[in-house]
RNA sequence: GGUCGUGUAGUUCAGUUUGGUUAGAAUGCCGGCCUGUCACGCCGGAGGUCGCGGGUUCGAGUCCCGUCGCGACCGCCA
């Protein structure tokens, strides 16, 4: 037997108990008389104390024990004579009779601890040692805990975890395929399923009208903190609902996950708020809303509010098609640098504004700012009042046109947020986003994409502009948004064949193309296809939320870097001759030699 | 495809602006001492292809060109 205990468990009432624990040695303190060895395990850490009066050898042999040494130690639980409060089992430690070596170790090149003292690069390379470390179990327990709630609440709600396939045909939309070669059928690809879209919709065809499944998913795009290539969705469908319906559930299993892992509650229903407010107001469509600084808009030809009248001679006021503001309380006191780093903000690239215009409200109720030039006192306090500032208070401006504009400032309010520390990690704000557009104008290809994909209804009293202005369509489609997040999304799905035509004439499909890709889907549509309707989560994201993290890789357990690339395997990596061979492939480098 | 940051001891970093003696610190590691530590303490020691290649120079960690790795972001991600 190797242990009889694990290393977190032992506590003071187990006094004078004969135990055998085993795990790896955390730090070893030698005081030459005696020595003390910290062992630890994913349950935690216990003391194991050797006397050189009582038993040199044993003593010695302890003494000689390196980190992430694999022992196991049998002897009897005792009360510390000197606690440690720090440590569940600091009041207790074994007075070890028998220690076996289990396997040694080679030095570990970063520190195993709660803060380990080495950098992202390296313990990525040695994965399986960080991996050790408290704060990545915790990150993987709290994962595995997330995944038995979401089963449980959804099987308590009826719904069926169904497996779908992971080769299967490549799509033309949205995001690249990863490709599988089929050795069988020469020439031919299977694709890596980015969501198991069609097979949640012909389950619904099949009557299995609550489906679920937590799932991997594939896209071959570029990479960010919080996207990896391969990444876990809860995917849900279900059938004979509304948006209501699915929203009115799902908000059920937020509000279960959240009960159950942080024990957390929210008392009023999530926020729903359409795709067309969260844009103007919060200038993104998943806005932050733990804080407000809402986006006042001082010029818009939308709304033909225009605040800021022209006649000046300040040609970037004149000739914007937008003006907006944000109002910064209590700001007025910003440093010209404050106020230049701000400048440099908006106008990096990512972020695209050319300049900034402030206001100052000062305490003393004067009114100062960067365009005095071109407006007197009783025009920019008009724009205060609109503003609602108050003495004190900053504005920032920025002009230009209304989309990139309502962009900028919907990052220069993050910003904001950030500077002045409104982004309380354990404070969520959940919102639905709903009322999308159903189709999204590309200028370089001159058509029209789905937003969400090619599936999805349009709203029933939008049908009618299919035909006459098909970018004024908005859809059935929703995202659950939280602290900025976005955590999921779905909608209510097509299942009129006749309807799903269209979407794809649409779209730019020919009938031909239509039938090659998506063929089986509208066949399937013709032999009775139930309304439905369903959402998918991104399981990572959602546990990286919960968790305080910023990236998801440390939700996961073997994650890849932004290149794509696993740096402890080493993989992607090239395959063998003979491999390619018998998959009838030629490889093309662009870069020979490489 | 683009922007920005970064690469120096096992590890985390300083040194690069302004080129100049033997490249430092902390931590980890090794040896010695130490009977109540738990960030143990004290004494001693080892440890460097300054990412790689080229160039400028009497001289390059430092300046220039190229290249690679890592990170963040924009485009992209239905």
């Amino acid at each position: 037997m190797y242990r009889t205990h694990t290393c977190g468990e032992l506590r003071l009432s187990d006094s004078g108990k004969k135990i055998t624990l085993a795990g790896w040695v955390q730090k070893t303190r030698d005081f030459g008389g005696m020595t003390f060895v910290d062992l630890r395990d994913r349950y935690g850490i216990t003391q194991l104390v050797f006397n050189m009066e009582t038993n040199p050898d044993l003593c010695r042999q302890a003494r000689s024990l390196g980190r992430e040494y694999v022992v196991k130690a049998t002897g009897t639980v005792a009360e510390r004579s000197n606690k440690n409060p720090n440590l569940p089992t600091g009041d207790i430690e074994i007075l070890t009779e028998i220690l076996e070596l289990l396997n040694p170790a080679e030095l570990p090149p970063f520190t195993i601890e709660e803060h380990s003292d080495g950098g992202d690069e390296i313990r990525m390379k040695y994965r399986y040692l960080d991996l050790r470390r408290p704060p990545l179990q915790r990150n993987l327990a709290l994962r595995h805990r997330m995944a038995q709630e979401i089963r449980k609440y959804l099987d308590t709600k009826g719904f069926l975890e169904i497996e779908t396939p992971v080769m299967i045909k490549s799509t033309p939309e949205g995001a690249r395929d990863f490709v599988v070669p089929s050795r069988m059928n020469p020439g031919q690809f299977y694709a890596l399923p980015q969501s198991p879209q069609m097979f949640k919709q012909l389950l619904m065809v099949s009557g299995y009208d609550r489906y679920m499944q937590i799932v991997k998913c594939f896209r071959d795009e570029d990479l960010r903190a919080d996207r990896q290539p391969e990444f876990t969705q809860i995917d849900c469908e279900m059938a004979f609902v509304e948006q209501d319906d699915v929203l009115n559930l799902f908000e059920g299993l937020a509000k279960h996950l959240f009960h159950e892992t942080l024990g957390y509650e929210f008392n009023e229903p999530f926020i729903r708020m359409p795709f067309d407010e969260a844009m103007n107001s919060y200038g993104s469509d998943k806005p932050d809303l733990r804080f407000g600084m809402k986006i006042i808009p001082l010029k818009s030809g939308k709304s033909q509010q225009e605040i800021i009248r022209p006649t000046t001679g300040f040609p970037v006021f004149d000739e914007a098609e937008y003006i907006g503001t944000l109002l910064a309380e209590k700001c007025a006191g910003y440093t010209r640098k404050q106020v230049d780093e701000l400048t440099e903000f908006v106008r990096k690239p990512q972020i695209g504004a050319k300049g900034l215009v402030y206001v100052r409200y000062q305490e003393d109720g004067t009114i100062k700012s960067s365009v005095d030039k071109f407006f007197d006192a009783t025009a920019l306090q008009t724009w205060a009042e609109v503003a609602g500032a108050k003495p004190g208070d900053l504005l920032l401006i920025l002009a230009g046109n209304s989309a990139p504009t309502l962009k900028a400032l919907g990052e220069l309010r993050l910003e904001m947020g950030r500077r002045l520390n409104l982004l309380d990690k354990n404070r969520f704000v959940p919102l639905w986003a709903i009322d999308f557009p159903l189709l999204e104008w590309d200028d370089e290809t001159q058509r029209f994409y789905a937003m969400h994909h090619p599936f999805t209804a349009p709203k029933p009293s939008d049908i009618p502009l299919l035909d006459t202005n098909p970018g004024q369509v908005h859809a059935n489609a929703y995202d659950l948004v939280i602290n900025g997040v976005e955590i999921g999304g779905g909608s209510i799905r097509i299942h009129d064949s006749k309807l799903q035509a269209k979407m794809f004439e649409i779209l730019g499909f020919t009938q031909e193309q239509a039938e090659y890709r998506f063929g089986f889907l509208m066949n399937a549509f013709r032999y009775g296809a139930p309304p439905h309707g369903g959402i998918a989560f991104g399981f990572d994201r959602w546990v990286s939320l919960f968790a305080g993290l910023n990236s998801i890789r440390d939700t996961i357990a073997f994650p890849k870097n932004n290149m794509g690339r696993d740096v402890m395997q080493d993989s992607p990596a090239e395959i063998d001759e003979e491999q390619l061979k018998e998959l009838n492939i030629r490889v093309d480098h662009k870069n020979p030699g490489a």
